[in-house]
DNA sequence: AAGTGGTCTAGACCACTGC
DNA sequence: CAGTGGTCTAGACCACTTT
């Protein structure tokens, strides 16, 4: 795990310095970010790198910058970034709530045909199949029907997901090279409705994700593919995203 | 409207001339792009410029760029943000089907306490408010129930929206600043599921889109909020790939 | 060795807002 | 006026892949 003392990129360093003050509360919403040429100064960097970092973080919805005045933390708010969050943990505990999570099953099984294509095996090996519920406040708000792919997290089944959820653990073991997502609005299984403790006649959220890792050499592969389930009157997908013009 | 001769950003220039190639067919997905330095040289601007428009492609998912080997155009289209696509009728288009539009209403009214807030507009006043569906190949597909800030398109009552659609129409009259979007799955009213020509017990993906124009001077203000709903059967969100799971 | 993208620098000019 | 962000340049070094 890269931590912020590494020697990547100078412009994550940019990012890094911001994104610590955000996320220890230094710096509030609405709060006025030092400008470029006092970044310049205090990171040691060309005042290209801290302009490239602030516009990433910018255009990720953290800051808002105005030119001729400065550059302030963003009001928008934490349930904010759409399919960005990967950790539900994370997006939970943003909101300064509690997550807990409860195994159905973790196990080994044999791919059918379909799946194995999405998750780029062989057909006819197993693969990983994880089933959890998270809850927010002791109350149900995903249920993660996940598929994982042991080339990329062969100690996958060793996990306790109680305490580590799966997009933490894949996170660690393999960094993400690309993600694709889907939302779809559907009626639940009875099994998902029991799991996610919701009422007859009330529709999910259903967004299929799938992520892939850099694989051997030229191709990526598939990692993980989920299906995460969420109550509909129990969650909503956040997604401002600022647009740049031009494109038709 | 500024095209493409105009004498914005540099690095627009360069996202510009990869686009132009791109949708007018002459890359297709897997090709090769220019190197930096062959556009340097095409263009006549620097490198840096050239890197900063092929870097925001990239990430916009147009491009796929490997170090040491070159620059291709991305093989699966829609896998960056599916939020993207402003206007209904260009999907409807981009996947060869035909696109209709039939208005039900397009009036001005008082607008309410929330929704003057939500508008940014004075509670009190009047607002625009148009109720439209959409067709792909005479099939419902979208119900667009749009309010409208008379400020950002004092015209929009005289539009004939069964040619020209909302977005397509606010697009051109006011520049878009800012797009802020807001998933649900949603039971239908009896007059959605009347427009959208549903059976019982199916449930919507309910897109609200928030959009922003530049103001006055220094604040932006609201131009346009749209809730969209989409039948749960006949629309999904995103890259559709081929997993279909027993369940759901 | 030559070409590629990834990054970085130290300047520069501009339009804009605030004082 | 000084300060801000927005953009641009002409170099540079690096790790990498291909030949």
């Amino acid at each position: 795990m890269p931590k912020s003392g590494s020697p990547g990129p100078l412009y994550k360093k940019v990012k890094s310095f911001v994104l610590d003050r955000i996320h220890s509360g230094e710096w509030r919403p609405g709060d006025r970010v030092l400008s470029e040429n006092e970044l310049v100064r205090e990171l040691g960097v060309s005042r290209m790198t801290v302009n490239r970092g602030l516009r990433e973080l910018t255009d990720e919805g953290y800051l808002e910058r105005i030119a001729g005045v400065g550059t302030f933390i963003a009001q928008s708010r934490s349930q904010g970034h759409p399919l960005e969050v990967l950790n539900i943990a994370d997006e939970i505990h943003s909101r300064g709530n509690t997550h807990r999570a409860r195994l159905i099953y973790a196990l080994e099984e044999p791919v059918s045909p379909d799946r194995a294509v999405a998750l780029g095996v062989v057909p006819g090996t197993s693969v990983f199949h994880s089933l959890i519920v998270h809850y927010e406040n002791d109350r149900p708000i995903q249920l993660e029907d996940r598929y994982v792919n042991p080339a990329a997290a062969p100690d996958y089944l060793s996990v306790d997901f109680e305490r580590i959820t799966p997009s933490e653990y894949l996170l660690e073991v393999a960094p993400l090279k690309k993600v694709e997502h889907m939302v779809r609005a559907v009626m639940p299984t009875d099994e998902v409705r029991r799991h996610l403790e919701m009422p007859r006649d009330e529709p999910c959220l259903l967004l299929v994700r799938r992520t892939w890792s850099p694989a051997s050499t030229t191709k990526a592969a598939v990692a993980s593919t989920a299906r995460l389930y969420y109550p509909a009157t129990r969650f909503q997908l956040g997604a401002p995203f600022s647009v740049r013009t031009g494109d038709s």
